[in-house]
DNA sequence: CTGAAAGCGCTTACAG
DNA sequence: CTGAAAGCGCTTACAG
């Protein structure tokens, strides 16, 4: 079979007016799901649309109608758990509704940067959902041009939302005072805590929710350590922490970094539980099957990402209310690496 | 300050024409730069843009165009560590190039749910790149409509891509062999072998290279196991290993993999290094932490995800000519994981 | 219930 | 070097 170069063109909704006998306004209205249609015409155009294959531009349809069907995703980190759950979860219900999702990665955080970031996506999305868990996404959040949708992915607020500006977050404040209870409760004289960047100059909700236990068991309230967000700056706290013998319970604010301050731990010569339990924040897919295996703070990001969408959605289309919401209750999971101190 | 709940509509060309004094039409030369424009009037269009904040509707460009700077990546996976670098790398090299890029999540492997992935990734995406690590992927990469242009990221394959369809991958097949010689070097009598999903029917490129460096050795070749993606899979596959007192050395298709199958062998009382040495693939964030820290082979997906990026921007413009490559060279990092057998 | 017109914001020939 | 026309594939009023 011989096949010319030539690239057949996609059938247009003038192709399939006419060859179902009807004007092109008759298939915007079929293919619209319009009402006013006899159900006979509407079956019939149905049926050539079937024959030729047509398929309505998206882009067309973006430029005539102005609403994209396009979401797109700016968040500083790809890889990261936490970060990338979000991604799949707003994928998910993007793909339930029939949008598209566009990614953009927030390199760095100087206000170029970030405003070219913006007008990128801004360039082919409807809408953005921002993950605002650092810095230069709180940035980023906060220099989207007020025309256009937006949610936020953010960090337990201390504060309502612009109304127009919805965000959904899980309730980290929460889980970090049971987390630090936990520890408390194993007879810990007081919990030691290595934070994930804070999105904001104030104090995290993890780190209010880890300070707020412990005052409320009248335990001492160490110094927090800043950390980043990968193993590596786990390990320098780990080290830190490892020359206190005071050290029996460090919180951390996620899992590589609970990961890190282990491995700290080890090389110090200090057990783990045995000496000193260490807690994660995440509960990423490796946290089981450590060794120890980590007790840790199950937060459902995908379901996070899935509200943020669906947020996002209701904005754009207009048809329900938008209101803030927390999604999903995050869940202490406890295993190997606390106990009882020696 | 009172501002109206009105949107002021975006500057189109033709207000900036307006605005300059000229033309629409030599707006669009200045923006698409092309050459046949006075400088003087050059500048004055950009001077208009500039005020206005003109920016060009990538939408409106696109329907008359026919070219959408958009890339969509289609991956059965988002958040496992390879699947996920590979995106930010192709997200790195499509912001350089102005580009936006789409994700598409390949949920289900059935042929209607591949086929819708990939509709809507067509309507809106220029090119595709599709991540084939797993059969899910590589169906997909395979039902691509033969017009829309898209490049695959795949594992070593054994023959030519397509002319017309370029594909990308890293020398799984020599990595796996040096990993396999290094284990045997250390002078254990074989090395198993817990795979992950293999792509296609045939035998993967490191399942090959594996064998290949057993047989080169004159070690004997034991049945290579099953693994899936995740820990869960290498931990059942360790439990099987770990009852085998021949097993003293084991090659393992990914981290994860490699970390469950430590978990297991830790639950079994077999040391690791000092009974069996466990090798991984892919470096993971996590791996350099662990205890004992992995020997893996280290393998630059992002890399991957930018050469992927290139070679489909080069189809795109036909400016490059398009060849297959392979992409960064795989380094065996040499960690605690590994030891002369006792 | 259905059709003819105008327009979304650009680009691609075609003129001058 | 610059401008007026037609068109990309749809939708949104406006007629009938």
């Amino acid at each position: 079979m011989y096949v010319t170069g030539h690239t057949r063109r996609q059938p247009s909704i003038r192709d399939v007016a006419s060859a179902a006998g009807v004007s092109y306004q008759t298939v915007s209205r079929v293919i619209n799901d319009h009402p006013s249609v006899k159900p006979a015409t509407r079956e019939r155009v149905n049926r050539v649309i079937e024959e030729l294959g047509f398929r309505r531009s998206a882009t067309a349809l973006a430029l005539a109608s102005g609403r994209s069907r396009n979401v797109t995703v700016l968040t500083a980190n790809t890889t990261h758990y936490g970060h990338a759950s979000v991604l799949r979860g707003v994928e998910e219900a993007a793909r339930k509704a029939a949008y598209a999702v566009g990614v953009g990665v927030l390199e760095a955080d100087d206000e170029q940067a970030v405003a070219a970031a913006l007008q990128r996506a801004g360039d082919s999305a409807g809408g953005l959902i921002v993950i605002a868990y650092d810095p230069v996404g709180v940035a980023a959040l906060a220099a989207v041009d007020s025309e256009i949708p937006v949610v936020g992915v953010v960090e337990t607020p201390d504060h309502e939302p612009p109304p127009d500006r919805p965000w959904v977050w899980t309730d980290d404040h929460q889980a970090a005072y049971d987390a630090t209870a936990h520890l408390l409760a194993l007879g810990h004289r007081t919990v030691h805590y290595v934070a994930i960047p804070s999105s904001t100059c104030r104090l995290s909700a993890r780190t209010n929710g880890w300070r707020r236990a412990l005052e409320d068991a009248g335990a001492p309230v160490p110094e927090a350590l800043q950390g980043a967000w990968g193993p590596g700056s786990g390990h320098e706290a780990g080290l830190l922490l490892a020359g206190d013998a005071e050290v029996t319970a460090v919180l951390c604010g996620n899992d590589d970094l609970a990961l890190g301050v282990m491995r700290a731990l080890y090389q110090a010569g200090r057990s783990v539980p045995g000496e000193v339990s260490v807690v994660g924040f995440d509960d990423a897919p490796y946290s089981a099957y450590l060794t120890p295996s980590l007790t840790t703070v199950r937060l459902d990001f995908t379901g996070l990402g899935r509200a943020a969408f669906d947020l996002l959605h209701g904005v754009l289309t207009e048809a329900t209310p938008v209101a803030p919401h927390s999604a999903a209750v995050p869940e202490l999971v406890i295993r190997e690496s606390t106990a009882r101190p020696a």
